[in-house]
DNA sequence: ACTTATTTGTTCGTATGTATG
DNA sequence: TCATACATACGAACAAATAAG
């Protein structure tokens, strides 16, 4: 029954062609319109807002939701933490990523602006800057890079893949060991040697640039897998 | 407080090393370890449940979840219902798996033994065969197809993802107007191009294999753009 | 086949917290 | 300050499904 509120609310949505942000009925009103109780209903709405289908807000009222990819970055990373062998989970992860990026190589060549380069290569110098001291800026810029590098595709789906990707990279490296605040030199040569490329409009060096970017990742991972 | 029963519930299944199957404690049990009353242990369970976090059982109990990938399915199915422009999102959706099989080429045509290859030879006498009448057994064929090209990656989270954007191309495009069962001889023709491709291990043509596939299916959506 | 115990599913009533005006 | 509308939370009761004796 619970199923059939969901299936209920759903079709509400696009029965009225709803948008994110917009009003639904209140709760007594659902239980009403699906015949059902309180609860139930209760229930429903929270796997809904789960999904991100819709949006709660205390003495507000139930909103459409926005549709984010939320639920898959809190599955991912409790499947991260989980896994007996979290460590081949992440390499799993790396592998998306890195696959994200060179597969649109030379795409991205031809895309980026001028302007979007510069962009780039301003954040590896915040990167550069922050290095030692303030690892929050470092992880932050390095965040906002890889969501730039992808931005220029126009494909919304892959630019929210990617940063769920990231987030959950970020959250269950950690708890299993690996520590992405060493090597940061590397890491940001690795990264202008990216912006480089990009700004020659040369595919071949954009993906080597990248996989010298992720060999360091990868050997991290298999040494934290190793030793297990 | 939800909030905290539910991350009661993770920790719990976390603290306690806990696998896939696994029972966990009764609704009253965790009432009590948690200190919250039944509806808010319930609505937390829903929306653990809605992850596959957990798997609840009627009469049985409640057990640790599979950790699929069904929360995006449902939630990419209703995106793509649900937009204004659901067709701009199937184009990302194309997108995204043909990147997923073009960009693994090199490690494709290399990591596919001969078993596998005639695997997928037999599932395109599948489709030849069930073209036309049996258009249930058709898309099966397809799917299971798409499944085989990348399950010799070895890559759970790719093989995960690829499936989960299949299943909802299927869902959305009939939705909207997209036909798949149109051009079955141009589709068969394609797969069986792709099958040739890795059988002489040539990525190039491989490619342009998978190219020749999409193409036509990035067609029939833009013609729906165009009509709409 | 039947009963009993356990567990989840569903409902109702009531009280509380929160935002609007 | 008060009133209204809404979501939040609790507890008790009964129904339904499953398993074991």
């Amino acid at each position: 029954l619970r199923l059939e509120v969901v299936e209920g609310i759903k079709a509400y949505i696009l029965r009225n062609n709803l948008r994110s942000g917009d009003l639904l009925p209140t709760e007594p009103a659902l239980c009403a319109a699906l015949g059902a109780s309180r609860s139930s209903v209760r229930e429903a709405i929270r796997v809904l807002a789960a999904l991100d289908i819709v949006t709660v807000r205390h003495g507000h009222g139930t909103y459409v939701g926005r549709l984010s990819l939320s639920a898959l970055l809190e599955s991912l990373t409790f499947r991260g933490l989980l896994s007996a062998d979290g460590d081949l989970a992440l390499l799993d992860l790396i592998e998306v990523r890195e696959l994200f990026e060179r597969g649109m190589a030379d795409r991205l060549v031809g895309a980026l602006g001028e302007e979007q380069i510069s962009s780039l290569e301003e954040l590896v110098d915040d990167m550069s800057k922050s290095g030692g001291k303030d690892g929050e800026g470092f992880v932050e810029a390095d965040r906002a890079f890889h969501a730039l590098l992808v931005a220029p595709l126009g494909n919304d789906l892959i630019s929210q893949l990617s940063e769920v990707f990231w987030d959950v990279y970020a959250i269950v490296a950690p708890q299993l060991g690996v520590f992405t605040d060493e090597h940061e030199a590397s890491t940001v040569a690795s990264h202008r040697r990216i912006v480089n490329a990009l700004r020659n409009r040369d595919a071949v060096e954009f993906s080597a640039a990248l996989t010298e970017h992720y060999a360091p990742v990868r050997s991290r991972i298999a040494q934290v897998r190793a030793t297990s």
